[in-house]
Formats: C-alpha cells, structure tokens, sequence
DNA sequence: GATAAAATGGACCAGCAAGTCCAAAACTTC
DNA sequence: GAAGTTTTGGACTTGCTGGTCCATTTTATC
C-alpha cells in the first residue's frame, strides 16, 4: 500500500467509521472483524489491506477517532472558558454530551480491551488527558488574571482536579446510568473556583 | 455440588484466590482459565465444578472480591471520618493504596470485561460505589454536626462529587501512571469542604 | 489502450480457549 | 468397611475469530 487513491482512502474511512459505530453500540469486546465486515460491506482482505496490523491496528485508530471527538464535542465552549456563564454552558455541554452517550464509554472499552500490551492505547488516553486539562487550566488562568480567581489558585492541579471529577462521573455513569456524580463533580469543582474569587489563600489550605 | 466439604471450600477459595492475583497481574485480557488451572494446581473439572458457570461466573466472583478488598483497604480511616486530621489519614491512605496498586485496577478491568451483557458486574460496582459514597456521607455529616462543616452543604451530593473525584484520579492513573490527579482531586474535595465551614451558603451557590 | 499499481472478493487456515465428559480417587457417614 | 457423595484428572470436542493468500477487477498513468 504505497499511495491511497481516492476510492481507497474513502473505503478505509468507511470501514474506521463503521468499526467505531460498532463498538459504540456493542462494546469492543461483541464486536469482531467479521462483524464490521459485515457491518460496511468491505472483504476481509481491504481489511487487512488497509490495516496491516489487523484488529489491533483497527482499535488503536478508533480510539485515536474516538479520543479527538471527545474534545471536538465540548467546542466551542471549552476553548471560551472566559466568563462565569460560559463555565457554566461548558459544564452544561459536557453533562449532556454524557447523557446522550449513556452507559457505553467507547474510548475507555477499547482501551482498557487493548490493554497494557498495546503502550499506543494508553499514549492516546494520556494525550486527550493532557489537551483536555491544558484548556481547562487555560480557563482558569484568564479567569485568574481577570480577578475572579484568586492568585494563589495553580491552574494546572486545579484543571487536573476538575478533570478527575469529570473522568470519575463519567466511569460511575458507566454502571449506574445516572449523570448526577457527574453534575455534582462539576458543580463543586466550579464552586470551590468561584469560591476562591473573594478570599486569597483559602483555597490550597488543604494542600 | 449440593454441599461442600472443607476440601471443596479451600479448592473453590484457592481457584478464586489464584485467579484474582493473576488478573491484578496481567489484566482480565490475558488471563486465560488455563492460566488459573496452571497458576493454582487445579484441574479443569474442578473449576466448572465450583464455578458451573464457567469464566463468567468466576469473573464476577474476582470482582466481588476484588470491590470487597477496596473499602476494607480503606479501614478503618474511611468510617472514622470524625476529625479534619482524620479525614487528611483517610485521603493519605487512599492515595497510597492506589500508588501502590499501580497502572492496573482490577476492578474496573474484569467489569469493562464482562461489560454490558453481565448485569451482574454492573450491580457490584453500583453497590462498592453505593456503600463508599455512604461513609463518605456520614464522614460529612459528622463534620456538619460538629459544625465544623456549613449546615447548607448537602452530605449526599459532597461525597457523591468526592466520590467522583477518585474514580477520576484513578482512572487517569491507569494511563498515566501517576497519582497527581488523585490527590489534586481529593485536595480539592477536602479543601472544599473545610471551606465550606465559615460561610454558610456558599457551597451550594453553584447548583 | 497498454501497463503497472491498487483495490477487492472470499475461500481457506490455524490456533486458542471455553466447555464437556467419564472414570478414578478421596472423603463422609453409618 | 461399605455405600454414597464429593472431588479430581485430563483427554477430547467444538466453535469462533483473527489472519493469510491468491485470483480477479478496477483504477491511474503514459
């Protein structure tokens, strides 16, 4: 496979789209190669064609896909954390990104079903993580610098406390099919920044 | 298997036992029931002798165990959660169980196995997740009776988002490696709480 | 339109792991 | 110590699923 015409590039994005709805509706671990097949009218040799690497290769890209809408799905409000209200939209726009997933997490099955043994897995997860809590400690900072914040917040563990609460409501959905640690997750984590706003050194007094 | 003699008992233990150590080590993945036969000196028939239902029902057993061991690892700082220093042991504790468990967390790996079509690993992590969030909530009410928690902050709801905050901590962890969000998650959580003692109504003024 | 590269179809293979089965040994109970 | 039950050993079956292979068709390029 050295170059990709038109018809191959199309193919191979209709056989990594459909995988992903796949596991987005069965889990990875009821979905087989066979199934996506089947699933997006493709042989098994475009599979392989397109894939070298096979099923492993296949999960690694979904996850990849998987991982950007992660974030593409909280824009624009992530990337305008500027104001009170628009934390509170982005709050808003999270929870109901979530509760329209409902119990399936397609990033966290196909990651925890690749494993320890497929290091790219945990590279993709450890990125998303990364980005995702550099424009929410990208909002704290503005929202520091324009006084709302006390000075003595570190935006980053701030950013990576929020996040925690974030990961953990959306892993506790995952059985209980409720959002409300989620919500809760959130709102206190929004409340403690609001709160630091009037008074300096409160905040990391637990530290 | 009407009755078990004391034999069977130790047997059907030591199957469980062995089963549960080898998942911590090398995931649900890459456990295979040969490796349980191998790891614990049994033999295939006694396994389906003890478990009938085969590698699901001996799953589900590792991660009833596996939720069980997580609240007695906590003990007894997790229901003594009377004291501000008691609460900082607490969270010492949890932070350093988790650090020492490392990237893999048992729990969640035997149930994103099992996944969806065994309800029954849904119900235990709902129960482990039911029960914690239950002292956690007792360790607040305490703390507001005492006064030295405001009298708005809703037990429930606090714990629920503390709650959150370690799952999150956690799962960020098994990727990352590192228990930085953890314990920014729990400082922040604690760090809110204390906060929440002189002024009353200003925990709730995000909902 | 000829040639080379890419895309496709689908039969086939191989291995693994779950689960079955029956006979033999050990234990319990009387 | 005999009868019945539980426990154990391990060979065997079976089904599935990932992966290979090669022949054929389509597409790009000149």
């Amino acid at each position: 496979m050295r170059t990709l015409t038109r018809k191959g590039a199309a193919t191979r994005q209709r056989i990594l789209e459909g995988a992903a709805a796949l596991i987005r509706e069965h889990g990875v671990a009821d979905t087989t190669l066979d199934d996506v097949l089947a699933g997006t009218a493709t042989s098994k040799s475009q599979l392989f064609h397109y894939f070298p690497g096979g099923r492993e290769e296949l999960l690694l890209a979904v996850a990849r896909l998987e991982a950007d809408r992660v974030l593409e799905d909280q824009r624009p409000q992530l990337g305008d954390l500027t104001s009170w209200p628009a934390w509170q939209a982005w709050r808003d726009k999270v929870v109901d990104r979530y509760r329209r997933q409902g119990r399936l997490c397609p990033l966290n099955s196909v990651t925890s079903h690749l494993g320890s043994r497929t290091p790219g897995a945990q590279a993709v997860v450890t990125e998303l993580m990364r980005s995702w809590q550099a424009e929410i400690a990208a909002g704290v900072r503005h929202m520091r610098d324009a006084g709302e914040i006390g000075p003595d917040v570190d935006p980053d563990r701030a950013a990576a406390a929020l996040l925690a609460g974030i990961q953990g409501g959306v892993l506790i959905q995952m059985s209980t099919g409720e959002t409300t640690h989620l919500e809760a997750a959130l709102d206190m984590g929004l409340a403690h920044l609001r709160a630091g706003r009037a008074r300096p050194g409160r905040v990391a007094d637990g530290l």
